[in-house]
DNA sequence: CGTGTGATTGACAACCATCAATTCGAGTGG
DNA sequence: CCACTCGAATTGATGGTTGTCAATCACACG
């Protein structure tokens, strides 16, 4: 078959990369993923580990093939916020022009990281080369942009109770879909202070909201990083309008 | 001169649009953008009125041609949520796949609107066929992501005084971007409750907010609507980072 | 001149942040 | 195996910022 050909010329890790069909690579076939994979390189990232500071100069462009990334911006005087949330299959940089754009924001690693990382400049080559990738680039931005707005939503007008709950549906839907684990038990990759970043809220605040929906039976909590969702329903509910899943 | 021999074959609104040059319509040459008008009609929208509302089908795209439309989101009991605000040479919708996705937010005029509306199958089609026009809507829908990102930080993390500068200083800095008006001194399109539903606070807020600046002599207002920015960088000083000027 | 909408200002209350004290859990070394 | 340590999480007490309710003002329009 075509596949195991190009593996042959080309041993890539790309023909059998985990996440390969949901990422923007999904995009591409056999021989144009050779060309991207000729471009590839692999990195690991321990917990807590970044990976570009705010405002650096945007020369690289990744695929998180493991683990969950972390965005954030900070105020001058520490404050911090979660901007975005990346999960097995996104992407993150700066398509076209990046040699003089920096980064918005800061890129950290939750947990163990695995990344797919591509220079900018040649990545760009061949996004002008493979238009299906571009396009690919274009839904995934469109489908973070949405998400943005949700998360607006949440931060500007929803309650403690429904901000916490909002995070934890958004996360275990997440979780879900990204293929790390199937039912309602996960493991957490966020401390209760990732948590407060992401809703705007202080951590003890998250920690008195997690422990009423402990006391509801909406979710049982084995230890503060394993959390078992008992019932989603109510936890919706809880939630208000949801952040589109992206 | 080759414009104008374009303008006797097609004697198209393009060439002499107003945005031609800084919207996604910039990125054609005088035979593309035929094309382009060829599928485009125009439509004026009144103070307050809707072009779409949240779940519509995505069926068209549009350029802001003049005025400013606000994006929003609600939650079941009413509480409301500006996304996104589009300035002239601005344009919404969603590319590819549009016939089976739904607009996630709202659509309003604040005053008055001009629009330039495109069906969303065909310019799909013209988007394939030129590829700049996909490049410039990439470029464009990442700028919007950075500036939804900067609105998180916003509302997560800073407080209602600077909550209400980062508005009033990112609002000064998009109208001269856009060439709405050069100088210091604004018509205000937004109402308090329009500002409130940005900020994540309430018009009284808002209000307080305003006055606080005024008497500090940071801004003057001759009427609610018509503001003179006084002292620009204690402003900026006041909002903390502000929002990257998209 | 009355009416209505938006803006301002005040009084009070609620929600969440802050400060502080334990408790829990994982890892380390005796 | 147990004691110790350190960071994370939990829980409590209190205060401040901002929301809520309400009265008044300003201005446009009929």
């Amino acid at each position: 078959m075509a596949i195991s050909a190009y593996a042959t010329i080309q041993p890539s890790a790309c023909s059998h990369c985990a996440v390969r069909s949901r990422s923007i690579c999904g995009a591409l076939d056999g021989e144009e993923i050779c060309a991207l994979n000729e471009i590839a390189t692999r990195k690991t990232l321990h917990d807590g580990e970044f990976f570009v500071f705010e405002g650096d100069a945007a020369q690289a462009f990744a695929n998180v093939v493991s683990g969950v990334v972390k965005l954030t911006q900070s105020l001058e005087d520490g404050r911090e916020q979660i901007v975005g949330v990346l999960f097995p299959s996104d992407f993150f940089g700066r398509a076209f022009g990046s040699q003089n754009s920096v980064y918005p924001c800061t890129v950290q690693a939750t947990g163990e990281v695995n990344l797919c990382i591509f220079p900018a400049a040649r990545f760009d080559q061949l996004l002008v080369k493979f238009p299906n990738l571009e396009r690919k680039m274009l839904e995934q931005t469109q489908k973070e942009l949405d998400t943005a707005r949700d998360w607006l939503t949440m931060l500007g007008r929803k309650t403690a109770p429904e901000r916490v709950a909002t995070f934890l549906y958004h996360f275990a839907t997440r979780s879900a879909e990204a293929g790390c684990k199937a039912g309602h038990a996960f493991e957490m990759p966020f401390t209760r202070a990732d948590i407060a970043d992401f809703t705007g809220l202080t951590y003890e605040t998250v920690s008195r909201q997690i422990s009423i929906l402990r006391k509801q039976g909406i979710i049982v909590a084995e230890s503060p990083r394993h959390i078992s969702f008992v019932d989603m329903e109510r936890l919706a509910e809880r939630a208000g309008r949801g952040l589109s899943a992206h």
